[in-house]
DNA sequence: TATTGTTATACTCTATAACTATA
DNA sequence: TATAGTTATAGAGTATAACAATA
């Protein structure tokens, strides 16, 4: 049975998207594991990188999350020496977040991780049918607000 | 700078899919709140309606929860007259989940849902790009041991 | 003794609210 | 008085461990 329309949930996008989206956030999550660092943590490393958001209040509304939370992510990046806390001289309550040398180079490391996760999951897959959806996720990811340059 | 491969964190497929998925997941909780269930309970639901599992201890691995989740959801479900908890006379420690009549069309009225949040989603898609991306994640979601039938 | 389901407890993640310092 | 960041607290979600019934 499946619904009057002949429907399954398991056959919609959302249910898709959101299962398989658990998936590689959990295996990608295994990965950092060895870093100290959680998907979040590599997330406002690859905000700064972008140039997107400088103060801790704009990455915490493109992040989507409470600016409690850009603290603690910023005390452990800031532990490991990933980014620098500088105090903005023109008001200075703001708090810049710069990415530093180590910092560019551990976003490089845990991006190639990712892209490690990519390969394995699409390794039954054409590297047209990869690219394909690569491309459409982009699509969706932007017109949602996600960023995906 | 982006890795010195030119890969960027936002462009990879764990990313992608990993922050699409929590979007659609929480857009799927909210239209769920007015039930008062979340996604956890409808995969239940849809796993009932699959045949594939009867005791909980069997729905708890193929949802890959605790079996103790499984308890609280069919707890949950049972109060909301979805779904029925039946001893399994040949042998009295299993507790079979049998799907109820309103459980079936809870199921389709969240299956609906779901499948609004896709029409949303992929407004601007042709037809063609749409289909596409749903059998190319069918195929990842089928490879990666989860439900997609 | 091993297994199913349950209950009790603890842990992780994140948000909300209270607070500090600058403006 | 309002805002950026911080700290303290609380809530959601889920797992682990202890327990009860049955095998």
């Amino acid at each position: 049975m499946e619904g009057m329309n002949g429907v399954k949930l398991t056959s919609t996008l959302a249910f898709r998207l959101g299962t398989l989206g658990a998936v590689m956030t959990e295996r990608f999550s295994a990965r950092l594991a060895a870093h100290g660092l959680k998907p979040k943590h590599v997330g406002l490393l690859a905000l700064l990188e972008s140039g997107t958001a400088t103060s801790q209040l704009d990455i915490a509304k493109l992040m989507n999350v409470a600016p409690s939370l850009v603290v603690s992510l910023a005390d452990r990046l800031e532990e490991l020496g990933a980014v620098r806390r500088e105090r903005d001289p023109m008001d200075r309550r703001r708090q810049t977040l710069a990415l530093t040398e180590e910092g560019r180079e551990l976003l490089a490391t845990c991006t190639a991780a990712a892209a490690e996760l990519d390969t394995e999951l699409t390794d039954g897959l054409s590297p047209e049918e990869t690219e394909a959806l690569r491309i459409v996720l982009g699509t969706l990811a932007r017109r949602n607000g996600l960023p995906a340059d």
